[in-house]
RNA sequence: GUGGCUGUAGCUCAGUUGGUUAGAGCACUGGAUUGUGGUUCCAGGGGUCGCCGGUUCAAGUCCGGUUAGCCACCCCA
């Protein structure tokens, strides 16, 4: 017997049925904020991703060797191709660019909860446009989608940090470039380090002045609105030059939130300066959602993270152009959809199902069949021969809508009768009329003759 | 890659101190039912007890290994 591979997913149609339910929300949301759709290739060449995120990568990549001896690898994410489309045409694309997509990516890594080898991942970007009012049109679109889920803002909330931020607080302290992320790493795992294992990483950049330094760290990352983000930044800064850049950053801030809460989604958000995201090449505003508990701590993994990248283009060799964008996995998002009771009863019915008596009603039946069909509806029948009785328990568990009956009787006047599976109400049309008639009874129904 | 826990029918689970031919509910198939239903009743199919080995007169049950899943690390899309 054969079982999936590790980490894959068989979908049966139940399954299909829930995974389109989630397709069509991202891909509705991403038509209702203009996003165009593209697509890149599931293989690739293995070095578009370790020339992004280093050799190290390779370990959790589905790579090979293909016959022609091509180091290729299953795309792990869809940036770098992104990247790829938008820098070799970036001089002729209209700006901004606003693209969204919609594909499966495949990391060979040790399965968990959230976390398969492979998963389908929403994915929308801007190039083009460095402003704050692009960060707010995805932060907005992330949150819009969550929201039209079900989620709440009780339910989760959507933590927002900055890279920038986190920059000018390095260079305070004296460090840039390298060093300044190899420390914003550390500070990435605070939330879950004990305070000595911390300042023993500390050590080698700070020697005896951890202390002070995570003082500061804490200050920062405690702050929950604008105007202590503000103070504390300040006191923070030690040269006016730092505080002119701190100043003009948070101007930034001011347009992004003032863009969200004019757009309604503000309840969603939640500044949290500890989001850092792993990722070297982030480099402004970034996020992450969350599922928040009783006490409004976040918990589980991230629903959606994203930020802005406005280098990374330019890291692959074409011309830099600024970027901001985000992914949503259908792993996480389908379990915080089965937990919280968000994913509804999906039906996939028939709308019609025709019940027949002999041979030649039968094919009466398949030329009606047919002809509704190419009209667009959805028609279904035994595949074999059985009775009435049978044939009308078929009906009612399909979640047909109507049944068409073709007896004998009906064959001799040229008519069909047309129950509703539903009332329990009948009506009997000639067959010439069926087009017509149907849209009707099946939008309005055949009450039963006691007028029920 | 490291560690802990768990594997009995498609699903949820029983299965006694090791003891004959491994069970239930749901689901599925057929029938009761050849002109009207999702209810009901009857019957049936479906298992290498994850896999391999060991202990034993005897292993679903005990032991070892392995594999898969879950959880936590590591890491992060």
């Amino acid at each position: 017997m054969f079982e999936v591979l590790p980490g894959f997913r068989d979908f049966f149609p139940e399954d299909c049925l829930q995974r389109n339910f989630i397709f069509s929300h991202w891909k509705s949301w991403a038509r209702r904020f203009d996003f165009l759709e593209y697509d890149i290739p599931t293989l690739e060449p293995l070095e578009l991703f370790t020339r992004k995120s280093g050799e190290e990568i390779v370990s959790q990549l589905f790579h090979f060797v293909d016959q022609g001896g091509r180091e290729v690898s299953l795309r792990p994410e869809l940036t770098p191709s992104l990247a790829r489309m938008v820098g070799s045409r970036i001089n002729s694309l209209k700006r901004p660019v606003k693209w969204f997509n919609i594909a499966e990516n495949f990391r060979y890594e040790r399965q968990q909860k959230g976390r398969l080898r492979s998963h389908y991942q929403f994915n929308a970007d801007i190039f083009g446009e460095p402003g704050p009012q692009a960060d707010a049109e995805i932060i907005s679109l992330v949150i819009s989608v969550l929201r039209d889920f079900g989620f709440r803002p009780a339910d989760i909330k959507l933590r927002l940090s900055d890279r920038t931020l986190w920059s000018i607080f390095l260079e305070s302290f004296g460090f840039e470039q390298e060093r300044a992320l190899e420390v914003l790493a550390v500070i990435d795992k605070m939330e879950r380090m004990s305070r000595e294992d911390l300042l023993e990483k500390l050590k080698p950049y700070f020697n005896e002045a951890g202390e002070d330094f995570l003082a500061s760290v804490e200050l920062l990352r405690s702050q929950r609105d604008l105007a202590g983000l503000r103070r504390a930044m300040e006191s923070l800064a030690p040269t006016a030059g730092l505080k002119a850049r701190v100043r003009e950053r948070l101007g930034n801030w001011e347009q992004l939130l003032s863009t969200l809460e004019s757009q309604g989604v503000g309840d969603y958000l939640q500044l949290d300066l500890g989001i850092v995201r792993g990722l070297a090449y982030y480099t402004g505003f970034v996020f992450e959602v969350f599922q928040i508990n009783d006490k409004g701590q976040p918990e589980g993994r991230a629903l959606a993270g994203g930020g802005r990248y406005d280098h990374l283009v330019g890291l692959l060799g074409y011309p830099d152009v600024p970027a901001v964008g985000f992914g949503m996995g259908d792993v996480v998002l389908g379990d915080a959809l089965q937990e919280k009771g968000l994913m509804p009863p999906l039906i996939d019915a028939p709308d019609i199902f025709c019940v027949t008596g002999g041979e030649a009603e039968r094919l009466l039946a398949m030329e009606d069949a047919m002809a509704l069909r190419q009209n667009g509806f959805r028609v279904s029948y035994p595949l074999k021969g059985t009775g009435f009785g049978k044939q009308f328990k078929l009906a009612g568990q399909s979640g047909s809508r109507v049944a068409l009956v073709y007896g004998s009787e009906e064959r001799e006047k040229g008519t069909v009768k047309v129950r509703d599976l539903q009332s329990g109400g009948e009506r009997e049309i000639p067959r010439s009329h069926l087009l017509k008639h149907l849209p009707d009874i099946i939008a309005e129904g055949i009450p039963t003759e006691s007028g029920d």
